[in-house]
DNA sequence: CTGAATCCATGTCGATACTG
DNA sequence: CAGTATCGACATGGATTCAG
């Protein structure tokens, strides 16, 4: 890299990202944007689920226990506003919509299952540190 | 798999999942708790600047514009009560206190690192279909 | 079946002031 | 230097009720 290491520009590992971020612009680092969206409580199993195959709204519904339809178009309408999922409306009756990933949502589905795997086999030593300090 | 396709354990790509979430334990997803915690206001960044070298309290709040001392606090000692940082304390005049990311915190580089090449190569496609969306 | 509307509890974060 | 204490604003998520 040509620059030099003032700042603080970063590189998590090789690759040179833009943070820090500019004051009052944080939405503005892409790696946390992105991070905050797929972190909230249902997207992530969502985007799990819809990585299989597509869903109907009333399939999502009952598939995750918890989820109440409220949380669930919610989510659901984040997910399509930043072209992750793509939703498809039946006129039939009653009315049925399906939802499925975009190729950008799909493409998403790589790099998060790294994080996803390096999560499983390390959260019981997360667990365990959280505990004893506790 | 033995397993059937009963229920919905889902697979992000093509590793089981402990998915989906108990009610009421969705904390107990060991991914979305990961992600969770990196994914607050300051966590990645402080993950980025330690993973380049262990840093003073002061210089990390000198690196991060608008990072008020609370926050910075904060964010470290659940980075610290998660294991993925290390806080020493110098007890020299006046007290310097190092942190510096722990052999776990720094096993979370290259996933994270994975997710942010994503993020950075995609992020101006999802604003573009934000702001259709808007 | 696929939602929308309303209200409320809790969590996250910032501002400000103060301390060993 | 490296924090703590207090307060309040805003975001997230749940419960309930209603509708095309």
């Amino acid at each position: 890299m040509s620059t030099g290491d003032t700042g603080v520009s970063a590189s998590l590992h090789d690759h040179r990202l833009p943070m820090p971020v500019p004051v009052g612009e944080y939405d503005r680092c892409p790696v946390t944007d992105v991070l905050r969206r797929v972190s909230d409580k249902w997207t992530l199993l969502l985007i799990t689920l819809l990585g299989r195959h597509p869903h109907r709204f009333n399939e999502l519904h009952r598939a995750v226990e918890g989820l109440s339809p409220r949380m669930l178009t919610r989510t659901l309408r984040v997910l399509e506003s930043d072209g992750l999922v793509e939703r498809e409306v039946f006129p039939t009756l009653p009315p049925s919509v399906e939802y499925r990933l975009t190729p950008l949502g799909a493409s998403l589905l790589e790099p998060l299952s790294a994080l996803a795997e390096w999560a499983v086999a390390h959260h019981a030593e997360i667990v365990a540190v959280r505990q004893r300090t506790a």
